[in-house]
DNA sequence: CGCACCACAATTTTT
DNA sequence: TTGTGGTGCG
């Protein structure tokens, strides 16, 4: 029981702590105040979860546990209360209970850029303190653990790191070596099943028991591959991306001092998007915070878009269950958008089954309704785009305050063309990554191996690039000889001329390994970057580039220097000149990295890229069925409230101007297509929209006549989709109505006898002049595309 | 072994 | 439309 003094006492500490936070809402404050056991802090879109992890870092910082617990520091009294209650200057020293030393909390991020946002604003509000701080992300996190102890899981202290790409071209050569066809083992699918193991704790061996037991074809020969894979790895002394956070849960749970010392360590550990967690990632997260239990994590259910990639909502679902005295606060309030703009996020998100349930709101007023613009084709909608960008700039906003979001990288070309043609200044955030172009991998590949000839995948990338006379089949014999003696295809290759088998393309090799010995040894007593200069010079391999005629070549032998420039700011900024240094850096950075605000342009990106970012405006494109949502989700309700949540995300980025652009058809990988208006532009209320036609366009004649909207299935009884409210607010759409007079009486859904095909079913029908493109779904010869005008004459209704 | 040509397919992405 | 991978020829 506590005594009254206890009580004042707690509740003056309380009441100055909370003044030192005047600046945050009254859930936010909740949330930076409760700094003790398990905590899940629910934060829509645009709530400031960031500023809520800052403050509460900085309350642990400067305050200790003093704000949610009730013991008192030690001789407390009556003249301590008063100093307390009075606020004078030493107040709050006396309210502190133990400030927490800045190394002993750890806040994971997903991405580089969400680390190095949280450790500049941890900066810029703590000062010098602040660096100590472990703000990283999951992988970056688990390679500072793997350093210190991976050797008592058997690898070598510096291990490498392999990228997506590195493990896709070891699982492609597995495959082709076991004979496994790439049409019916996508590697990418066999990557995914790998890593969907991984996540379930599953290693090749008992991956491959299960597949037996269950008599899975199938996933005996992945499970074949896994082995293969896992042995390569290995024997490469390198993990993939999973294996580092795998390869840490297995050291926590093994090495039981290990696991002691950073369960020790880290008081207080904080989980930024805990929506995109793996089970995996939640194991590492979890684990870490054993020894004291503060865990707090982050997320929006709502903005989960990651399932893809192994995410699992289930984590932020079931977080509650996991931790019994949990607590949960939820976010709501949103300080980055207008009204209109929520309220239309807020009704489309409404129609998932599967979330908690969130509504945010805001003070700051309705704002400007949403724009939707029916364009013709994709050049109109760019044209549109580009067009109300030059009238906002005209108006004097920045070019950077507008951003076009899109579904599909693929989808950025028109708007590039049209931003060109328009002078309008912009940027295309993410497609192929600087370090995924193949010459930047190709150098990379050469430091690897200079670093640690041992790395057979990497090795076997540069051998013949430049071009050396050294082909794939003498690579083979050399990598059957490798494993014949179980060591390294480059010791193989260096001892070249003792085998009978490599008599033919010995020199060559022996000249390549010497090549490379060289450059290991001027690796020794050189920086990165002179090595960088030296290993161009030797391999040729820029001279190969600039002397070719190709455009694209030349935008290579950029590419290569562009690489130097990295290796030195590394050097600049690390104040690490080694060259494993850098190469581990590398591994686990991106481009995305590089994006600065602050240069004054338009960006364009995919929906995915934008999470986590806000645009004064903002240009959402493609709102069109199996655009967006794709095809893929179509019929697949998961899938379908995965892209409503990506839906959610791009609406949620726009602050205050928010543009929606449908085109009647598109041109996309060469085809045109029609499709009617995204389902997400339906679940809008009409209020919040204001319709923008193009010039000429007669509103309601056209869009029915044209078919641009098919039968609304969601009435269909055995429809898999199902909106939680039953409520279209747009009316119920039209079925196509055969358009002018002289077409004959067909439409969408129609069962029909033509006389050389039979009976089928209408399943598409798109127009094209004045005619329409039908297909039909026949039941002897199957799906055939015809023009309804001539095929009406050989054609009835059922 | 290296290069040129043709067929084919094709979300989303971080580490 | 673009990029990639396989095949066939010199």
């Amino acid at each position: 029981m506590m005594t009254n003094f206890e009580h004042r006492f707690c509740e003056a500490r309380r009441r100055l702590i909370r003044a030192r936070f005047q600046n945050l809402n009254d859930r936010q404050i909740e949330a930076v105040l409760a700094t003790e056991g398990p905590l899940l802090i629910l934060a829509g879109a645009g709530s400031g979860k960031t500023t809520v992890l800052i403050n509460r870092i900085a309350n642990l910082l400067r305050f200790g546990r003093a704000s949610d617990c009730t013991e008192l520091p030690a001789g407390a009294d009556e003249a301590m209360l008063h100093l307390l209650e009075t606020g004078g200057p030493e107040a709050e020293e006396l309210a502190a209970l133990e400030p927490v030393a800045p190394w002993r909390i750890l806040a994971i991020t997903f991405t580089n850029k969400a680390a190095d946002e949280l450790k500049a604003r941890l900066e810029r509000m703590l000062g010098e303190s602040a660096n100590d701080i472990w703000a990283c992300t999951f992988h970056s996190a688990c390679v500072r653990i793997l350093r210190r102890d991976a050797d008592k899981l058997g690898y070598g202290e510096n291990f490498t790191i392999y990228d997506t790409a590195d493990s896709q071209s070891l699982i492609k050569r597995i495959l082709k070596e076991q004979e496994l066809d790439e049409k019916s083992f996508p590697p990418r699918t066999v990557m995914g099943e790998i890593s969907r193991a991984k996540d379930a704790r599953m290693d090749a061996a008992a991956y491959r028991q299960q597949a037996q037991r269950a008599n899975d074809f199938r996933r005996i020969r992945i499970g074949r591959v896994y082995e293969e894979y896992t042995r390569r790895l290995f024997t490469a002394n390198a993990m993939d991306f999973d294996d580092l956070i795998a390869n840490t849960v297995t050291l926590l749970e093994k090495e039981e001092d290990v696991r002691r010392y950073w369960q020790r360590r880290f008081q207080y550990v904080l989980v930024d998007e805990y929506q995109d967690t793996n089970h995996l990632q939640y194991l590492l997260a979890s684990t870490l915070a054993g020894g004291w239990g503060n865990i707090c994590v982050v997320g929006d259910d709502d903005q989960s878009i990651y399932k893809f990639r192994g995410a699992t909502i289930e984590n932020i679902l079931s977080f509650e269950q996991q931790y019994s005295k949990c607590r949960t606060i939820r976010l709501e309030q949103n300080y980055r958008s207008t009204g209109h703009i929520l309220d239309a996020a807020n009704a489309v998100i409404r129609n998932n089954l599967g979330r908690k349930g969130k509504e945010l709101w805001t003070d700051a007023g309705a704002g400007d309704p949403i724009e939707l613009y029916f364009a013709d084709d994709e050049k109109d909608e760019a044209q549109y785009v580009a067009s109300t960008i030059i009238a906002s700039f005209s108006q004097g906003a920045n070019w950077q305050d507008h951003a076009v979001l899109y579904r599909m990288n693929a989808q950025s070309s028109q708007l590039e063309f049209a931003f060109k043609r328009a002078g309008i200044p912009y940027r295309v955030i993410g497609g192929t990554r600087f370090f995924d172009r193949s010459e930047v991998k190709d150098l990379l590949a050469y430091l690897n191996v200079i670093a640690s000839p041992a790395d057979d995948l990497r090795l076997s990338r540069i051998v013949n690039s430049p071009p050396r006379g050294i082909g794939e089949r003498s690579m083979e014999i050399a990598q059957d000889l490798a494993r014949q003696e179980g060591c390294s295809l480059f010791s193989v290759m260096s001892r070249a001329d003792r085998y009978a088998e490599l008599k033919r393309p010995a020199a060559k090799m022996k000249l390549f390994t010497q090549m490379m010995e060289e450059l290991r040894a001027f690796a020794e007593n050189n920086s990165p970057d002179a090595l960088y200069d030296e290993l161009l010079e030797k391999t040729g391999y820029l001279r190969m580039l600039e002397s070719s005629e190709d455009d694209k070549d030349q935008a290579r032998a950029e590419n290569v220097k562009e690489l130097k420039s990295s290796i030195l700011s590394f050097m600049k900024e690390s104040g690490d000149s080694t060259l494993e240094g850098y190469l581990a850096n590398v591994a686990l950075y991106t481009d995305l990295d590089n994006y600065d605000r602050d240069a004054d342009s338009v960006v364009m990106m995919t929906m995915h890229s934008a999470k986590g970012l806000e645009f004064p405006t903002v240009f959402v494109v493609g709102m069109e069925e199996s655009i967006f949502p794709g095809l893929r989700a179509i019929g697949e309700p998961e899938e379908m409230e995965e892209e409503r949540r990506l839906c959610y995300v791009a609406l949620t980025r726009a602050k205050r101007r928010l543009y929606l652009v449908c085109a009647r058809q598109r041109m996309l990988f060469g085809r045109t297509t029609a499709n009617r208006a995204s389902r997400f532009v339906d679940e809008i209320p009409e209020e919040h929209i204001r319709k923008n036609l193009p010039k000429g366009y007669a509103y309601h004649d056209r869009r029915e006549e044209l078919g641009f909207y098919s039968r609304d299935r969601r009435d269909e009884p055995n429809y898999p989709y199902r909106p939680s409210q039953p409520k279209p607010r747009v009316a119920p759409a039209p079925r196509p109505q055969p358009a002018p007079s002289a077409m004959p009486q067909f439409s969408l859904g129609d069962a029909v006898r033509h006389k050389a095909f039979g009976d089928g079913v209408i399943t598409k029908m798109t127009p094209m002049g004045n005619d329409f493109l039908v297909e039909i779904q026949f039941e002897k010869p199957g799906v055939k595309k015809l023009m309804l005008r001539a095929a009406a004459q050989h054609m009835e209704k059922r």
